[in-house]
DNA sequence: GGCTCGTTATGTTATAAAACATAAATCTAG
DNA sequence: CTAGATTTATGTTTTATAACATAACGAGCC
C-alpha cells in the first residue's frame, strides 16, 4: 500500500483550534481552559474509552481519525461515529451522566484535549453560548443517528455501503486530487460502519468498482463516478 | 375491543406539570412561561407536526401518546420514539435549528404546550440548569437511538419485537393489574417500531401467545412471562 | 341486516444477505 | 528472509425475512 499522508505533519494542534469551545469563551474562561487541561496523543489502534466506563473530563479530537462503536450480538461490531477535528468524543456519555456505551479507537495518530468535568460545569454554567454549541452539537448528531437507524434498516447492501462513502467523504472529504477519499478503513472497519459482513463489504466494493463508480487501491478508495454513487445510495 | 382506561379524566395537566422545565424556574422565569405559552388539543391520528416543517416552538406533551417516525425508503415507516408526559417532543430539530427529520402523530388524546421559541432561548441564557436538562435530555436521547440502531439492525424478528414490547413497557408503564401494557398500538405501529412488515409483527406475536408469554386481545396485550421475554430480547 | 373498509391472520414463494469454505495476497515479527 | 498472522477475495449453501396471496374478522354506516 502506498504511503498515507500525514496532512497534519506541520500543525500540532492546540486547544485554541476547538472552535466550538475556545471561541465563545471570554478571555478569563480561556485562560482557566488553558491553565487546566491535558493533551495525550494516541497512536493506531489504541482505545481512548470503552465501553462501560464513566468519563471524568471532556475530549476534543485536535488531530486525527477516531472510530466509535458498539459491541453488536452476533459478534459484529456497529460503528455509530466516525469523529473528525476538531470535535469533542464521548460526551454524549459524559453529559448524559453515565457511562460509555461505546468503544473509541484510534484510526489514524491522534491529539486529545482532556478537559476536567469541574471545570466543563463551571463554564456551562458561566457561558451560555457553549451550552447552545453543546445543544446544537447533540441534536444534530441525533438527527444523524435516527436517519443512519432508517438507512442501516432499510437500504439495502449497496445502498448502505454507497451512502457509508459518502457519510466518510462528507466528515474527512477528498484528498488534493479530488477524488481520494481521505480515510483509510478496513474492509471489516466499512462492513461494520454500513451494517453488513466483511464478506459483503468486499464483494460489493467489487461490484462498485467493475461499474466504474470507485477504484480500490488496498485501503484506499478513489470515488470516480460521485453522481452514481448518490443514486445507488438513494436507490436503496 | 374493551374500552380503553382514561388515565386522565380527572387531572388536566398544566405547563406546571412539566418538572424538567418548571421546576428548575424562578419565579420571575414562571410568570414568564406562564404568561407565554400555548394549550393545544389533538386527538388521535391528528399530525402535531411533519417531515420538513421548521418549529417555532418548544412543545411540551402535558398528557397522551404520540408516534414520531419518519418515512421509509420501501414505503414502510420508521417509528425512531414513542413520547410518554411530560417530555419535550419535536425538540431535537428546535434545538438544531434546522427543519423537523421525522412526522409526530397522536395514538392517545393529547395535551400540547407550545413555547415560543424567543421565550424558549431567553431561559436557555438566563437559567443554566435548564440548558443542562435540555442537554441531558438530548443525550439520554442518542444513547437511546444509538442503542436502538444496533438491535434494530442485528436483533432477528423475536428479538427485535421482544424489546419493543419491553420499552414500550418502559415508556408507558403497565395498568394497575401489573400485566396490561398501558399503550395500544395496531399491529402495523408494532411493525413500524420494530423494524419488521406487518405480517411478521402479527405472526411473531401469535408465537409469543402460543408460548405463553403474553396474551393478547385485540390490541391490548398482556405480558405473563417477562423473564422469557426479556430472554428472547437478549438472544437476539 | 347487510355492506364496505381497515385490520388481523396465516399460508406460500422468492430473495437478499448471512454463514460457511477456501485461497490468495499482504503485513508483521523473529 | 522466512513463517505465521491478518486481511482481502471469491464461490457455494443456507436461512431469515420480505413479498405475495387470500381469507377471516370487526367497526362504522346506510
Amino acid at each position: 500500500m502506498p504511503r498515507r499522508i500525514d496532512n497534519n505533519f506541520n500543525t500540532e494542534p492546540t486547544i485554541k483550534d476547538v472552535s466550538q469551545l475556545y471561541d465563545v469563551l471570554t478571555d478569563e474562561e480561556k485562560e482557566k481552559v488553558l491553565n487546566n487541561h491535558k493533551v495525550k496523543h494516541f497512536k493506531k489502534n489504541d482505545v481512548i474509552y470503552q465501553e462501560g466506563e464513566i468519563p471524568d473530563s471532556l475530549l476534543c479530537l485536535g488531530s486525527g481519525k477516531v472510530k466509535v462503536y458498539k459491541v453488536g450480538f452476533g459478534g459484529r461490531d456497529q460503528i455509530v461515529r466516525m469523529a473528525n477535528p476538531t470535535s469533542f468524543i464521548g460526551y454524549r456519555a459524559f453529559f448524559a451522566e453515565g457511562p460509555h456505551v461505546a468503544s473509541a479507537v484510534v484510526i489514524e495518530p491522534c491529539t486529545i484535549f482532556y478537559i476536567p468535568k469541574a471545570v466543563v460545569y463551571e463554564l456551562l454554567e458561566s457561558n451560555h453560548q457553549f451550552s447552545l454549541n453543546i445543544i446544537r452539537s447533540l441534536a444534530q448528531e441525533l438527527g444523524f443517528s435516527r436517519y443512519r437507524t432508517v438507512t442501516l434498516t432499510q437500504k439495502h447492501i449497496r445502498g448502505r455501503l454507497a451512502e457509508s462513502l459518502l457519510v466518510l467523504k462528507d466528515i474527512y472529504g477528498l484528498e488534493d486530487d479530488g477524488v481520494t477519499l481521505n480515510v483509510y478503513l478496513s474492509r471489516e472497519d466499512l462492513a461494520n460502519f454500513s451494517n453488513m459482513t466483511t464478506s459483503n463489504a468486499i464483494r460489493t466494493l467489487s461490484t462498485f468498482v467493475n461499474e466504474k463508480v470507485i477504484t480500490v487501491d488496498g485501503r484506499i478508495i478513489r470515488i470516480l463516478d460521485i453522481e452514481t454513487l448518490e443514486k445507488i445510495s438513494k436507490l436503496g
